[in-house]
DNA sequence: TGGTATAACATGGTATTTTATGGGAATCAA
DNA sequence: TTGATTCCCATAAAATACCATGTTATACCA
């Protein structure tokens, strides 16, 4: 049993007809320690697919509901927002999830996906876009660099 | 046995004459593992029907029960509305459940019904009100930037 | 170090299962 | 009996699991 869950490293993985795209094989090791799928939704941030295990939700889920009351109507559209895009994937024995066309419109995913890990969570891009994103953050952080206290402090 | 027990998602299913409509089967699939039933009550705040497992409105009943500041008279009575309005739903062997006159004709169900995933609980929408709905979550999240700390802090 | 054998992986295609949904029979209540 | 509700069966469509093959990466040996 493994002491660490990261998901690390960016690789391409083509997409075909159907929407079935590979997941990283170092991904799958990680995931199938603790769980048989994984959880994608749209980021709301950026034009790409986050993904995550579901505990990760589930904790969300508690944090939700320990600062917020029941009856509010910040609970109410947080959560909308949060689980009601969010959705299980499994993996075939093959190890291949099929993604929704809604995600992959999301994402402007045709025909190959990047995936980027983030650590608890990874990122699903389109090469084009995940070109420039790559640039504007590097570009940013040639600007301004980052308080790794804050990222520590957590 | 699974460990998290999150409403994910949002799936369209349409309601026949009778009010059958068939419950998501992620959704069953959950509630199969924990229970046979669904409790679906009025939304108190929004044209929409609500739904979660028994094992909630219990936690609700408790945590009223146990917080004497917390929950102020109004809440309270606001308790007694979603006790005193929800009832219990049970799927066929086809996964359908029936629903109430009541129920439809709050959420203005009348052919198609809208499932949200919200995580402990899930709502059910007219697919016209669900637009609004979503459309208003989405302008407010636009200009309201806390809420997304929330969801990227974890 | 270089070359080869082996295993793991990504990917295309196909078969099987699951699911949603319409229709109708059986059950129950009034 | 009538109307409503629940239960069961049939089918089409969609989702998912399985099989086969070429390719890449890894391990092994000279």
């Amino acid at each position: 049993m493994r002491k660490t869950f990261l998901f690390l490293d960016t690789i391409i993985n083509k997409v075909d007809a159907k929407g079935r795209v590979s997941l990283p094989s170092d991904y799958r090791a990680i995931v199938k320690e603790l769980s048989t799928e994984i959880v994608c939704y749209r980021s709301l941030t950026t034009p790409c697919i986050e993904g995550c295990l579901e505990d990760l939700l589930e904790k969300l889920a508690t944090d939700i509901e320990n600062s917020t009351d029941f009856f509010s109507e910040t609970q109410d559209d947080l959560t909308n927002l949060i689980f009601g895009d969010a959705k299980r994937f499994t993996f075939d024995s093959t190890g291949r999830i099929t993604l929704s066309e809604k995600l992959l419109q999301h994402a402007e995913i045709t025909d190959s996906a990047v995936f980027v890990g983030k650590g608890r969570k990874f990122q699903i891009w389109s090469e084009k876009n995940w070109i420039k994103e790559e640039q504007r953050i590097r570009e940013k952080i040639k600007l301004n660099r980052p308080s790794l206290k804050t990222e520590e402090g957590k």
